[in-house]
DNA sequence: TCGACCTGCAACTGAGAGGTTGCACATGGT
DNA sequence: ACCATGTGCAACCTCTCAGTTGCAGGTCGA
């Protein structure tokens, strides 16, 4: 307990956001989960960078542990992972209740 | 439709995103979630980075909606505004399911 | 086998993030 | 009035991120 913050699921947690905090990343993300599983090349269609920078986004994103890739012949498919988005919004929960809490405990002392 | 995607509403969610994707920027938002209101003086206190850097990591979030500020005497008082946080956490929903839905279809499709 | 297509690696660049230090300005307590 | 404390610039540095280009290596179909 008590140096409980700060560890490695916080990074962990800050992978996430991170990963999701880039337009183009999330525009990915945004695709994958209406698409289901695209290829590098796939996703570039469209998109106004280059497939290079689209696979290195990728990469961020799987390192998050958000996007898993599997080979599929002569192309490699990436498709979401949603696990670490319910880790990602269990943290916005906790903020928001302890928020909460602390709402609470400023009425109390302000109406002293 | 088409352009409906990635507009004005996606960068901010990227902003909130990127906003939130900063260890020390996180443990800001468990501190102000926890504590209620701090200073950026109390907030560097225990941080391993200057008051300077934590100004600019409040700045951030402020930019991105999560936190407000209030002159307080001397010292300056920020808070957590949650509001921001609920439309992250609506992404992250919006997000999940729709991949439940394109996991149904792709489930269909392999199955022919 | 040959050509088309997709991936993988490497080198390079510009811009911005994160951080620091130093100092000036305001405000509260004594 | 004085001093301690907290804030607000501004300059500066370093390192990483996002993106590009070029080319080599697999893999499928004809």
């Amino acid at each position: 307990m008590s140096r409980g913050t700060s560890s490695a699921r916080d990074r962990a947690v800050a992978d996430v956001f991170f990963a999701l905090g880039d337009g183009t990343r999330l525009s990915v993300v945004e695709k994958l989960g209406a698409a289901g599983a695209l290829s590098a090349t796939g996703l570039s269609g469209g998109a106004r960078v280059s497939r290079q920078a689209i696979v290195k986004h990728l990469r961020v994103l799987e390192d998050a542990g958000l996007v898993s890739h599997e080979r599929r012949g002569r192309e490699v498919l990436y498709a979401l992972v949603p696990q670490r988005l319910d880790d990602a919004r269990t943290f916005l929960d906790s903020v928001s209740s302890s928020w909460d809490r602390a709402l609470e405990r400023l009425r109390r002392l302000v109406e002293e």
